[in-house]
DNA sequence: TACGTTCCCATGGTATCCCATTTTAACCAC
DNA sequence: GTGGTTAAAATGGGATACCATGGGAACGTA
């Protein structure tokens, strides 16, 4: 389970650290890193463990072998996943094309949503994160959370 | 379940120890500690255990996974939630952003809220109490609660 | 040769762990 | 009820390990 939001450095080299709360949660999986992909949801990253592609692969379930919608997705996702392995110190090189599709430069904010992450651009996030405030809002009666959602802040340094 | 109200220390380096009866009631979770986060509804933090945590994560059920309310919220709900590790003697540390929000310093009040509790500043805490105090007196007729409500006390030292 | 990628090691800061002490609560005997 | 004993809970501080980050060496490829 991925939880928090942490902001962390991206070096010249593309590297950046895996929050360590997020690898310990992959800890068990057989792959020693995480797979990611880009979101076709907007700009931003998308990631997860072993458990995540099981997922995945479950949802895709409902629709018809050949159904194209399908397809298109399957070829977005399973297609664009990349494994990216840590190295001793807990980091993970980001593909460049990545970074251009997330507006990664410097600096990149790990969003943990239980399954799955996210990752944005600081000022990307930001933007994406007042839209958020109001549509949670709006959804609140049909999703029916025991709190309820007002107001965010920072994200924090790990 | 949390029940009751308890008042304890925060050393310099944001530690609190998490009254015994609090504990007890996450012994049996897989994660040996709890998960907290920043209230929505105020200057205060929340938190639960994993059957907490499963009932949110159930009330995201039932929307699409790429749902564009399911997501804004997954990201302000459990971008927001940090799992904190119980230490030896049963304490966990707070994330300086956590006091922050609260208006911790030095010292903290538990209030356990059947699933839920809560962890306010002492003098937000007394001023909260003195309105729900008179909101409790003025809805009592309404809400026909069981017990009658009359007098509060002190949080105890736990 | 120039460049990119992957290891490997080094460092400063922070948080975690461990042990010791104090305080509180619970229990028992009288 | 009183006093004393014991166990559990809360607190304090130092040592240690881990985390995030930077840079260099080795390797492969264009």
């Amino acid at each position: 389970m991925f939880f928090g939001r942490f902001e962390n450095g991206i070096d010249a080299k593309g590297r950046i650290s895996v929050p360590s709360g997020f690898r310990s949660a992959v800890a068990s999986d057989a792959h020693h890193g995480v797979y990611v992909w880009k979101s076709f949801n907007g700009p931003f990253l998308e990631g997860g463990g072993d458990a995540l592609l099981a997922e995945l692969a479950a949802s895709m379930e409902g629709a018809s072998l050949y159904d194209a919608g399908r397809n298109a997705m399957e070829r977005q996702i399973f297609g664009g996943i990349r494994p990216l392995s840590f190295d001793s110190t807990g980091r993970v090189t980001l593909p460049k094309a990545f970074m251009d599709h997330a507006g990664l430069d410097g600096r990149a904010v790990f969003v943990g949503v239980l399954k799955r992450f996210e990752i944005w651009s600081p000022e990307a996030y930001a933007d994406q994160e007042a839209e958020d405030r109001e549509l949670a809002f709006k959804s609140k009666d049909v999703l029916k959370p025991p709190v309820r959602v007002a107001a965010i802040d920072e994200p924090e340094r790990s």
